[in-house]
DNA sequence: GGGGACGGTGATACCTAGTGTCAAATTCAA
DNA sequence: TTGAATTTGACACTAGGTATCACCGTCCCC
Protein backbone atom coordinates (compact mmCIF):
# COMPACT_ATOMS: atom_id res chain seq x y z
CA UNK A 1 0.00 0.00 0.00
CA UNK A 2 2.57 2.47 1.16
CA UNK A 3 4.38 1.09 -1.39
CA UNK A 4 2.09 2.06 -3.89
CA UNK A 5 2.40 5.45 -2.80
CA UNK A 6 6.27 6.07 -2.69
CA UNK A 7 5.96 4.72 -6.76
CA UNK A 8 3.20 7.23 -7.30
CA UNK A 9 5.09 10.00 -5.32
CA UNK A 10 8.42 9.05 -7.66
CA UNK A 11 6.56 9.01 -10.54
CA UNK A 12 4.93 12.07 -10.44
CA UNK A 13 8.67 13.94 -10.23
CA UNK A 14 8.29 14.22 -6.28
CA UNK A 15 10.86 13.45 -3.65
CA UNK A 16 10.42 9.82 -1.71
CA UNK A 17 12.16 11.63 1.67
CA UNK A 18 12.46 9.93 4.99
CA UNK A 19 9.66 12.32 6.18
CA UNK A 20 6.82 11.59 3.47
CA UNK A 21 7.52 8.00 4.26
CA UNK A 22 6.93 8.54 7.86
CA UNK A 23 3.64 10.46 6.55
CA UNK A 24 2.44 7.91 4.38
CA UNK A 25 3.36 5.59 6.97
CA UNK A 26 1.42 6.63 9.78
CA UNK A 27 -1.43 7.43 7.32
CA UNK A 28 -1.44 4.18 6.57
CA UNK A 29 -1.92 2.70 9.77
CA UNK A 30 -4.69 4.78 10.57
CA UNK A 31 -7.73 2.30 10.82
CA UNK A 32 -9.95 5.86 11.03
CA UNK A 33 -10.27 8.88 8.59
CA UNK A 34 -8.34 11.25 10.59
CA UNK A 35 -7.15 14.76 11.44
CA UNK A 36 -4.05 16.61 10.79
CA UNK A 37 -3.64 17.37 14.28
CA UNK A 38 -3.85 13.73 14.80
CA UNK A 39 -1.52 12.80 12.25
CA UNK A 40 0.83 15.49 13.77
CA UNK A 41 0.34 14.33 17.11
CA UNK A 42 1.67 10.80 16.35
CA UNK A 43 4.50 12.36 14.19
CA UNK A 44 6.23 14.56 17.03
CA UNK A 45 9.34 14.94 14.71
CA UNK A 46 7.65 16.54 12.00
CA UNK A 47 6.59 20.07 11.37
CA UNK A 48 3.15 21.04 11.81
CA UNK A 49 3.37 22.70 8.43
CA UNK A 50 5.15 19.64 6.60
CA UNK A 51 1.93 17.62 7.63
CA UNK A 52 -0.36 19.81 6.30
CA UNK A 53 1.86 19.94 2.82
CA UNK A 54 2.45 16.24 3.12
CA UNK A 55 -1.20 15.66 2.95
CA UNK A 56 -2.29 18.03 0.37
CA UNK A 57 0.27 16.49 -1.91
CA UNK A 58 -1.01 13.40 -1.38
CA UNK A 59 -4.60 14.49 -1.92
CA UNK A 60 -3.78 15.90 -5.05
CA UNK A 61 -2.01 12.97 -6.27
CA UNK A 62 -5.32 11.14 -5.08
CA UNK A 63 -3.73 9.14 -2.59
CA UNK A 64 -5.77 10.82 0.17
CA UNK A 65 -9.33 12.11 -0.11
CA UNK A 66 -10.21 15.45 1.86
CA UNK A 67 -13.65 14.79 3.79
CA UNK A 68 -15.41 17.66 4.36
CA UNK A 69 -18.14 17.12 7.54
CA UNK A 70 -21.23 17.98 8.02
CA UNK A 71 -20.42 19.88 11.08
CA UNK A 72 -17.92 22.18 9.31
CA UNK A 73 -14.35 20.08 10.61
CA UNK A 74 -12.37 18.14 8.15
CA UNK A 75 -10.94 14.53 8.31
CA UNK A 76 -8.68 12.73 5.55
CA UNK A 77 -8.64 9.20 4.94
CA UNK A 78 -6.05 7.14 2.59
CA UNK A 79 -8.08 6.78 -1.09
CA UNK A 80 -9.68 3.14 -1.92
CA UNK A 81 -11.32 3.48 -5.33
CA UNK A 82 -7.90 5.93 -7.59
CA UNK A 83 -10.17 7.32 -9.47
CA UNK A 84 -13.20 9.80 -9.22
CA UNK A 85 -15.47 8.93 -6.45
CA UNK A 86 -17.88 9.97 -3.60
CA UNK A 87 -18.47 9.74 0.02
CA UNK A 88 -20.79 8.56 2.20
CA UNK A 89 -19.76 9.54 5.93
CA UNK A 90 -21.51 8.38 8.58
CA UNK A 91 -21.88 10.39 11.88
CA UNK A 92 -21.83 8.05 14.21
CA UNK A 93 -19.03 5.92 14.17
CA UNK A 94 -17.74 8.31 11.43
CA UNK A 95 -17.19 5.51 9.21
CA UNK A 96 -16.64 6.40 5.48
CA UNK A 97 -17.91 4.37 2.29
CA UNK A 98 -16.36 5.43 -1.10
CA UNK A 99 -18.49 4.89 -4.23
CA UNK A 100 -18.83 5.99 -7.96
CA UNK A 101 -21.72 6.66 -10.08
CA UNK A 102 -21.87 7.45 -13.35
CA UNK A 103 -26.00 8.65 -12.60
CA UNK A 104 -24.63 11.34 -10.61
CA UNK A 105 -21.95 12.62 -12.44
CA UNK A 106 -24.56 12.38 -15.46
CA UNK A 107 -27.22 14.21 -13.54
CA UNK A 108 -24.24 16.83 -12.08
CA UNK A 109 -23.44 17.24 -16.21
CA UNK A 110 -26.63 17.59 -17.00
CA UNK A 111 -27.46 20.53 -14.98
CA UNK A 112 -24.48 22.20 -15.57
CA UNK A 113 -25.25 22.27 -19.06
CA UNK A 114 -28.64 23.52 -18.95
CA UNK A 115 -27.28 26.39 -16.78
CA UNK A 116 -24.58 26.88 -19.62
CA UNK A 117 -21.76 26.55 -17.10
CA UNK A 118 -19.01 24.56 -18.43
CA UNK A 119 -18.16 22.40 -15.55
CA UNK A 120 -14.58 22.24 -14.06
CA UNK A 121 -15.65 19.73 -11.33
CA UNK A 122 -17.69 19.26 -8.09
CA UNK A 123 -18.13 17.72 -4.83
CA UNK A 124 -21.01 15.82 -3.21
CA UNK A 125 -20.87 14.56 -0.12
CA UNK A 126 -23.47 12.11 1.68
CA UNK A 127 -24.29 12.37 5.29
CA UNK A 128 -26.31 9.72 7.64
CA UNK A 129 -25.89 6.46 9.68
CA UNK A 130 -23.77 3.31 8.55
CA UNK A 131 -25.53 -0.19 8.85
CA UNK A 132 -24.30 -0.29 11.95
CA UNK A 133 -25.15 2.85 13.33
CA UNK A 134 -29.19 2.83 12.47
CA UNK A 135 -29.37 -0.72 13.29
CA UNK B 1 -37.85 40.75 0.27
CA UNK B 2 -36.61 42.03 3.67
CA UNK B 3 -39.91 41.91 4.71
CA UNK B 4 -40.33 38.14 3.87
CA UNK B 5 -37.03 37.33 5.60
CA UNK B 6 -38.73 39.46 8.54
CA UNK B 7 -41.98 37.94 9.22
CA UNK B 8 -40.14 34.57 8.78
CA UNK B 9 -37.90 35.45 11.60
CA UNK B 10 -41.33 36.45 13.37
CA UNK B 11 -42.96 33.28 12.81
CA UNK B 12 -40.07 30.58 14.09
CA UNK B 13 -40.37 32.75 17.38
CA UNK B 14 -37.34 34.92 17.07
CA UNK B 15 -36.76 38.35 17.93
CA UNK B 16 -36.46 41.13 14.96
CA UNK B 17 -34.19 43.49 16.19
CA UNK B 18 -32.94 46.44 14.73
CA UNK B 19 -29.32 45.22 14.63
CA UNK B 20 -30.71 42.19 12.63
CA UNK B 21 -32.86 44.35 10.35
CA UNK B 22 -29.71 46.10 9.35
CA UNK B 23 -28.13 42.17 8.55
CA UNK B 24 -30.95 41.80 6.63
CA UNK B 25 -30.89 44.69 4.70
CA UNK B 26 -27.18 44.51 3.91
CA UNK B 27 -27.56 41.34 2.56
CA UNK B 28 -30.82 42.53 0.32
CA UNK B 29 -28.23 44.92 -1.01
CA UNK B 30 -25.40 43.05 -1.70
CA UNK B 31 -25.58 41.81 -5.50
CA UNK B 32 -22.78 39.38 -5.05
CA UNK B 33 -22.17 36.43 -2.62
CA UNK B 34 -20.16 38.11 0.04
CA UNK B 35 -18.50 36.70 2.85
CA UNK B 36 -18.49 37.54 6.26
CA UNK B 37 -15.71 40.06 6.86
CA UNK B 38 -17.23 42.29 4.14
CA UNK B 39 -20.47 41.85 5.23
CA UNK B 40 -18.98 42.58 8.73
CA UNK B 41 -17.04 45.77 7.00
CA UNK B 42 -20.50 47.32 5.70
CA UNK B 43 -21.99 46.98 9.19
CA UNK B 44 -19.54 48.69 11.41
CA UNK B 45 -21.68 49.45 14.50
CA UNK B 46 -22.43 45.52 14.88
CA UNK B 47 -19.86 43.22 16.00
CA UNK B 48 -18.43 40.93 14.11
CA UNK B 49 -19.78 37.83 16.46
CA UNK B 50 -23.16 39.36 15.48
CA UNK B 51 -22.89 39.32 11.89
CA UNK B 52 -21.65 35.79 12.45
CA UNK B 53 -24.67 34.53 14.95
CA UNK B 54 -27.08 36.24 12.41
CA UNK B 55 -26.17 34.99 9.17
CA UNK B 56 -25.95 31.28 10.83
CA UNK B 57 -29.33 31.81 12.32
CA UNK B 58 -30.70 33.22 8.47
CA UNK B 59 -28.90 30.27 6.67
CA UNK B 60 -30.90 27.75 9.49
CA UNK B 61 -33.88 29.79 8.29
CA UNK B 62 -32.53 28.85 5.01
CA UNK B 63 -33.06 32.48 4.01
CA UNK B 64 -29.52 32.51 3.30
CA UNK B 65 -27.16 29.92 1.58
CA UNK B 66 -23.38 29.05 2.41
CA UNK B 67 -21.43 28.36 -0.44
CA UNK B 68 -18.23 26.39 -0.14
CA UNK B 69 -16.15 27.24 -2.76
CA UNK B 70 -13.99 25.15 -4.52
CA UNK B 71 -10.58 27.18 -2.84
CA UNK B 72 -11.79 25.87 0.50
CA UNK B 73 -13.43 29.53 1.35
CA UNK B 74 -17.28 30.56 2.23
CA UNK B 75 -19.59 32.80 0.58
CA UNK B 76 -22.90 33.52 1.61
CA UNK B 77 -25.83 34.17 -0.39
CA UNK B 78 -29.48 35.37 -0.41
CA UNK B 79 -31.78 32.36 -1.14
CA UNK B 80 -33.72 32.62 -4.24
CA UNK B 81 -35.10 28.95 -4.20
CA UNK B 82 -37.16 28.43 -0.74
CA UNK B 83 -36.87 24.47 -0.94
CA UNK B 84 -33.92 22.05 -0.90
CA UNK B 85 -31.49 23.08 -3.69
CA UNK B 86 -27.71 23.21 -5.05
CA UNK B 87 -25.53 25.69 -6.00
CA UNK B 88 -23.48 26.28 -9.47
CA UNK B 89 -20.48 28.19 -8.59
CA UNK B 90 -18.77 30.38 -11.36
CA UNK B 91 -14.80 30.35 -10.99
CA UNK B 92 -14.48 33.66 -12.87
CA UNK B 93 -17.15 36.16 -11.70
CA UNK B 94 -18.44 34.26 -8.82
CA UNK B 95 -21.87 34.32 -10.05
CA UNK B 96 -24.00 31.42 -8.24
CA UNK B 97 -26.91 29.48 -10.22
CA UNK B 98 -29.39 27.71 -8.20
CA UNK B 99 -30.76 24.57 -9.17
CA UNK B 100 -32.70 21.99 -7.60
CA UNK B 101 -33.45 18.46 -9.47
CA UNK B 102 -35.10 14.96 -8.76
CA UNK B 103 -33.20 13.08 -10.18
CA UNK B 104 -29.88 14.43 -8.95
CA UNK B 105 -31.83 13.77 -5.53
CA UNK B 106 -32.99 10.14 -6.44
CA UNK B 107 -29.29 8.93 -7.52
CA UNK B 108 -28.03 10.24 -4.18
CA UNK B 109 -30.69 8.37 -2.58
CA UNK B 110 -30.19 5.32 -4.16
CA UNK B 111 -26.31 5.17 -3.17
CA UNK B 112 -27.10 5.75 0.31
CA UNK B 113 -29.51 2.37 0.14
CA UNK B 114 -27.12 0.68 -1.83
CA UNK B 115 -24.21 1.11 1.11
CA UNK B 116 -26.79 0.57 3.71
CA UNK B 117 -26.53 4.18 4.71
CA UNK B 118 -29.48 6.29 6.40
CA UNK B 119 -29.31 9.12 4.65
CA UNK B 120 -29.61 12.19 7.26
CA UNK B 121 -28.48 15.07 4.30
CA UNK B 122 -26.19 15.93 1.74
CA UNK B 123 -24.18 18.60 0.07
CA UNK B 124 -23.51 18.91 -3.62
CA UNK B 125 -21.77 21.64 -5.37
CA UNK B 126 -20.84 22.50 -8.79
CA UNK B 127 -17.85 24.25 -9.66
CA UNK B 128 -17.19 25.84 -13.34
CA UNK B 129 -17.47 28.64 -15.79
CA UNK B 130 -20.81 30.45 -15.85
CA UNK B 131 -21.88 31.42 -19.87
CA UNK B 132 -20.53 34.95 -19.96
CA UNK B 133 -17.27 33.42 -17.99
CA UNK B 134 -16.60 31.05 -20.65
CA UNK B 135 -18.13 32.31 -23.97
C1' DG C 1 34.54 13.38 -5.36
C1' DG C 2 33.04 18.45 -5.43
C1' DG C 3 29.71 21.62 -5.92
C1' DG C 4 25.56 23.78 -7.53
C1' DA C 5 20.65 23.88 -8.03
C1' DC C 6 16.60 22.77 -6.42
C1' DG C 7 13.29 20.38 -3.74
C1' DG C 8 11.97 19.61 0.96
C1' DT C 9 11.82 20.83 5.95
C1' DG C 10 10.94 23.22 10.41
C1' DA C 11 9.94 27.24 13.01
C1' DT C 12 7.35 30.85 13.33
C1' DA C 13 4.13 34.14 12.38
C1' DC C 14 0.11 34.90 10.36
C1' DC C 15 -4.66 34.33 8.27
C1' DT C 16 -9.64 33.13 7.75
C1' DA C 17 -13.67 31.29 9.55
C1' DG C 18 -16.00 30.58 13.37
C1' DT C 19 -17.27 29.68 18.60
C1' DG C 20 -17.67 30.43 23.90
C1' DT C 21 -18.25 33.53 27.60
C1' DC C 22 -20.23 37.01 30.03
C1' DA C 23 -21.94 41.38 31.30
C1' DA C 24 -24.81 44.96 29.40
C1' DA C 25 -28.57 46.30 26.44
C1' DT C 26 -32.87 45.48 24.05
C1' DT C 27 -37.27 43.47 23.13
C1' DC C 28 -41.75 41.60 23.94
C1' DA C 29 -45.60 40.66 26.60
C1' DA C 30 -48.14 40.86 30.65
C1' DT D 1 -44.07 49.82 33.04
C1' DT D 2 -41.70 46.34 34.42
C1' DG D 3 -39.47 42.09 34.32
C1' DA D 4 -37.93 37.79 32.06
C1' DA D 5 -35.90 36.21 28.11
C1' DT D 6 -33.41 37.16 24.16
C1' DT D 7 -29.92 39.53 21.84
C1' DT D 8 -25.73 42.01 21.54
C1' DG D 9 -20.71 43.44 21.72
C1' DA D 10 -16.19 42.75 23.25
C1' DC D 11 -12.87 39.69 23.67
C1' DA D 12 -10.45 35.63 23.92
C1' DC D 13 -9.96 31.53 21.82
C1' DT D 14 -10.10 27.49 18.45
C1' DA D 15 -9.38 24.87 14.05
C1' DG D 16 -7.60 24.58 9.76
C1' DG D 17 -4.45 26.24 6.81
C1' DT D 18 -0.77 29.40 4.38
C1' DA D 19 3.59 32.52 3.78
C1' DT D 20 8.14 33.26 4.73
C1' DC D 21 12.64 32.15 5.25
C1' DA D 22 16.81 30.08 6.56
C1' DC D 23 18.67 25.64 6.51
C1' DC D 24 19.24 20.80 4.95
C1' DG D 25 19.80 16.92 1.75
C1' DT D 26 19.68 14.89 -2.54
C1' DC D 27 20.48 14.59 -7.35
C1' DC D 28 23.07 15.57 -11.29
C1' DC D 29 26.80 17.11 -13.86
C1' DC D 30 31.44 17.94 -14.28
Amino acid sequence: MATDSATRLTDTGHRLTATRRAVLDAIARSPRPFTIEELSARLPDIGRATVFRTVKLLSELDLVCRLPLEDGGVRYQRAGIGEHHHHLICGGCGAVAEFSDPALDDAIERNAVVAGFALDGHSAELYGRCASCHG
